[in-house]
DNA sequence: CCAAAAGTGTTACTCTTACACCCATGT
DNA sequence: ACATGGGTGTAAGAGTAACACTTTTGG
């Protein structure tokens, strides 16, 4: 086979991408501190067509010599300065109908879940804009059914506790996480059972500390138990809390590689 | 953006290909009739360089103007004839590693059930072969850890009870169904309470029907019912049942089609 | 009658749910 | 002292697991 087959049959394929889906949890009115917190995902305003105009996912291009998490930690970063804490395969989207007027797109999608420290409030900054995950605007290509899928994703593997984890940060109240819990879901979860259920579960470690917030009782500080017993999920390249070593870019990509 | 900037991007992009592991319930011993079951799946002889001659899983290009189901469902038939009764995304593999020595490979992975009787006997035939999944060669790639996912996720799936459906067959009775239970999970299972289990959970719909097997009492035969509460899973695409029209492989492909 | 698989009953136990209640703290 | 969230108790009910038991068939 020569290098004129293996061209020819490269320009026949379709252009891969990386695309990712990231939540972080926020206030819940615009009015003010509701107390509740939603889910909010920053997306970025395209600035070619088709859709030029339009609001879309993150994303970029593959990156040759690179892992697959690596491409889209790194599409996540330069587009939107952020650096998850969790970084997982969504699904691979490749319908023909779905690139509508552009040129046939396979998109490998990753979910990713920020802590609230990241997001710096909520500012639109250049072509970025956090939307809360239940009021979100007209948006590009298939997009909205992938967030859609996401946001699904995210409340079946909420089951896992470490996912709840990611979002409300290193340390934490029961209050916290139960707040997390009903953003994530959308419904109400008796607070008493759920501390219980939390508690028995082991993975919760107490810190010795407390945290007041009003002018009520202060509340104990837990930490998640990240060692032991392996969960039953299955193994597959996911990022997980990369240490990212005083901001810059390259160290924060460069844990993720292997070896 | 000029045509030769679009075609250079193209080359600097990996291969894509699809991948397909398909499971089908086989026979337990080499001996005989052992009774119980376990889970079978194909491989095909690698005829290039790298590991030529080694067993890999079937599979084959992207088609362009035809969704990435198609393609593997296209790529599954031309390689070992089979039309499976299941088939959904697993995952994209894409590492840059997994490919050594050949070129870079972005490999999205299908899973697929087909019944036993589409699976004539397990015989081989050209360069396919049928293995117990518990009892697999060496494998090219990184082709072993894929399958083992696939199972991993068959046992996680197994709990919608289309599942075991499809590997079972239209009509079944509830030993049968228990069989395939204890094939993918490799666990025992207490017949008593599975049966309960399964009619309380209202998907099973008595055929009227009795099915003898030795000299013992007839078993009631029930029939899976697809209709009403939609499930619990997210509508992405998935092949469910093409209805194969006579045999003639077009059909079968363009059962696939939507609209 | 007997073996073998189909199918039912029963009991103990764990997990879930709903909600009443007490506790520690700042104002 | 009292409002506010933090935290515990408890009892009913659903679901699970283990295993003894009865039923229907062919030989």
């Amino acid at each position: 086979m020569g290098i004129g087959n293996v061209s020819e049959r490269r320009l026949a394929q379709p252009q891969i991408g990386v695309s990712v889906v990231i939540l972080a949890l926020g206030p819940h009115g615009d009015s003010e501190a509701s107390g509740h917190s939603r889910l909010w995902l920053p997306l970025v305003r395209r600035v070619k067509q088709p859709f030029m105009g339009a609001w879309a996912l993150p994303g970029g291009d593959l990156r040759v010599g690179h892992s697959l998490e690596e491409s889209a930690f790194k599409a996540l970063e330069s587009t939107t300065e952020l650096h998850p804490k969790y970084l997982e395969q969504l699904y691979t989207f490749g319908d023909p109908a779905r690139s509508s007027g552009g040129l046939p797109m396979v998109s490998i999608v990753y979910w990713a879940l920020v802590g609230e420290a990241e997001t710096k409030d909520f500012a639109e900054v250049d072509n970025v804009r956090w939307f809360p995950a239940d009021e979100l605007p007209d948006l590009a290509f298939d997009h909205r059914r992938i967030i859609e899928y996401a946001l699904w994703r995210s409340r079946s593997k909420l089951e896992y506790p470490d996912i709840a984890t990611k979002l409300v940060g290193e340390e934490f109240t029961l209050s916290q996480l139960h707040d997390v819990y009903e953003a994530v879901t959308g419904q109400p979860l008796d607070l008493a059972n759920f501390r219980r259920k939390m508690l028995a579960s082991g993975h919760l470690e107490d810190t010795g500390r407390k945290r007041h917030v009003g002018r009520s009782r202060p509340a104990t500080v837990y930490r998640y138990r990240h060692d032991g017993t392996a969960n039953e999920d299955f193994p597959l390249p996911a990022v997980v809390n990369p240490p990212r070593s005083a901001g810059r870019s390259d160290d924060a990509l460069s844990a993720l590689m292997p070896s």
